[in-house]
DNA sequence: ACGCCACAAATATTCGAAAGTTGATCGCGT
DNA sequence: ACGCGATCAACTTTCGAATATTTGTGGCGT
C-alpha cells in the first residue's frame, strides 16, 4: 500500500492551499487590483472546484484583500492613495506598540534573536546583480521586523500586524519603485535594532513609524499608483 | 407575477444572512465557546443548505468568533482569561486612538451627535424592571460609543474596533455579572462626552482606558469565567 | 488486562448540476 | 432619435450527491 503523502493526522485542505495560492497571488501583484475574480476561471486557473474557490474569497474578503458585492461576485481589493496613507497609520500604531510591549516583556533569547536577525540582514545586500529585489533578502527582512515584536505578548496584535503587512507588502510589489524602495536601508534598520535592544521604548517608537512612512512617502511621491478604482 | 420582495437590485444573499444569525448566536452566547458546530444541525437549525454555511462559517473564522480545524469541522471559539485580558488591552488601544483622532478631526455636526447620544443614553436606565438589561439601553449605549470615533477618518480602524467590540460584546454577555456590569455608567460616560467635547485628548483617552478596564475588572474578579477550553 | 490494528460509523470536504440574479441587447412605441 | 420594457446571455449562488478524513468500536495477540 502506497502512502502518498504524510502518515497520517495531516493532510492539507484544498481550500486552505488555494487560499494560500490567491493571496500570494494577490500580494505579489499577479492578481491585479479591481480585476474580477470569475469562477470559471479561477477553477481553470487553479484547478479545484466551487467550493473551495468561494471559501478561500470568503476568507479573503473579510481581510479585505478581496471585496465581495453580492451577486456580483468578486474582485481584487482596489488600491488607492487615501487607502495607503491609513494603512500606513496604522502600520505605525500596531508596530510601534508591538515593538513597545516587546521591549517591556522581551527576555535575553528575544534580545538574541534581534541580533542575529540584524546580523544576517547585513550580510545580504538587497539587490540581484540584474537590479531586482531579492528574495532572500526580502525573507531575512521580514523575519528581522518579526523578531521585533515577537516579544509582544498578543495574539490580536500579531493577526492585525500580519494582515496589515499583507497589504503593506502589495502596494510596495505594485509600485514601479519598488526596487528604489529596497535602497540601502542597512543603517535604519541597525540604528532601530539597537534602540529595541538597548530597550529604549521611545526611540524605537520613533524610528519604527519613520521607517515605514519612508517607505511610503516613496510610493505617494512621485508613482503613478494606478488608483486601480473600480470605483463605481 | 408576485414580486415577493424588493423591486430590484438588492436581495440578500443567504450567506449573509446565515452569518448575521450565526455571528447573533455566538455574540448573545446562544451558542457557548468551545461548542461544536455540526453541519447536519446547523442545516437543520437555520434552514440552508452547506455552501451559504460553510461560507458564513469561514467569515466567521476569520474574526476569529469561531475556530476551524481542518477535516474537524468548526466550533465556537473558546474563552478565556488570558484571551480577555488581550482583548481588553487592544481595545484600549484601539479605542483611544480612535479617540484621539475624531478629538483632531472631528467638527461641529461631530461634537452634536455626541451631545445627543449623550444625552439619550442618560434618559434612559440600563436595567429594566426584572432587572436585566434594558435592549433600548444597549442600543444607545453603542451609539454613544461609536459617536466618540466617528469621526477619526480611518477605515482600518473602524474594522478593527468593530471585531474588537463584538468580542468584548460575547464576553460581557457570557457573565452572570452582565446586569451588574451594566451599573450606573452615567458619571463616566458624561465625564468622557464632556473631555471629548471639550477636545481634551489626553484626558479622553485617560478616561476610555479605564472606562473599559472597569468592566473587564468586574468579569475577572469573581466570574467564574468558565475557560470554556477545549484546549486540547 | 492491555495495547494495537482493522473495520465501521460519523462527519467534513469537494464536486457538478440546478436555480436565481444581474446587466446587456434588441425591438417597439412615441 | 430616444427612452422604455422584455428577452437573453453571463454569471453567481445554492443545493444534493459523491469523496475523503477522522473517530469510535471490536477483536486479536501478547
Amino acid at each position: 500500500m502506497i502512502m502518498t503523502s504524510r502518515p497520517s493526522g495531516e493532510t492539507r485542505t484544498l481550500m486552505a492551499s488555494v487560499y494560500d495560492r490567491l493571496r500570494s497571488d494577490i500580494v505579489d501583484g499577479e492578481l491585479r487590483p479591481g480585476a474580477r475574480l470569475r469562477f470559471e476561471e479561477l477553477k481553470e486557473g487553479y484547478g479545484v472546484g466551487l467550493s473551495p474557490l468561494r471559501e478561500a474569497l470568503t476568507r479573503l474578503a473579510a481581510e479585505k484583500l478581496v471585496i465581495l458585492e453580492e451577486h456580483k461576485g468578486f474582485r481584487v481589493a482596489p488600491i488607492s492613495r487615501s487607502d495607503l496613507r491609513d494603512l500606513l497609520m496604522m502600520r505605525q500604531e500596531i508596530e510601534g506598540l508591538g515593538i513597545r510591549r516587546s521591549i517591556e516583556r522581551g527576555d535575553d533569547a528575544w534580545e538574541g534573536a534581534i541580533v542575529a536577525a540584524i546580523h544576517a540582514l547585513g550580510k545580504r545586500g538587497s539587490l540581484t546583480d540584474d537590479g531586482r529585489i531579492d528574495p532572500e533578502w526580502e525573507l531575512r527582512h521580514r523575519v528581522f521586523h518579526d523578531s521585533l515584536v515577537a516579544a509582544c505578548d498578543s495574539p490580536r496584535l500579531l493577526l492585525f500586524r500580519q494582515q496589515l503587512t499583507d497589504h503593506a507588502d502589495r502596494y510596495r510589489r505594485l509600485s514601479h519603485h519598488y526596487p528604489a524602495a529596497g535602497r540601502d536601508h542597512l543603517s535604519e534598520h541597525v540604528a532601530l535594532s539597537e534602540a529595541v535592544v538597548n530597550r529604549q521604548a521611545a526611540l524605537a517608537d520613533e524610528l519604527i513609524r519613520a521607517h515605514l512612512a519612508r517607505t511610503v512617502e516613496i510610493l505617494l511621491a512621485d508613482d503613478d499608483l494606478q488608483e486601480s478604482g473600480m470605483d463605481a
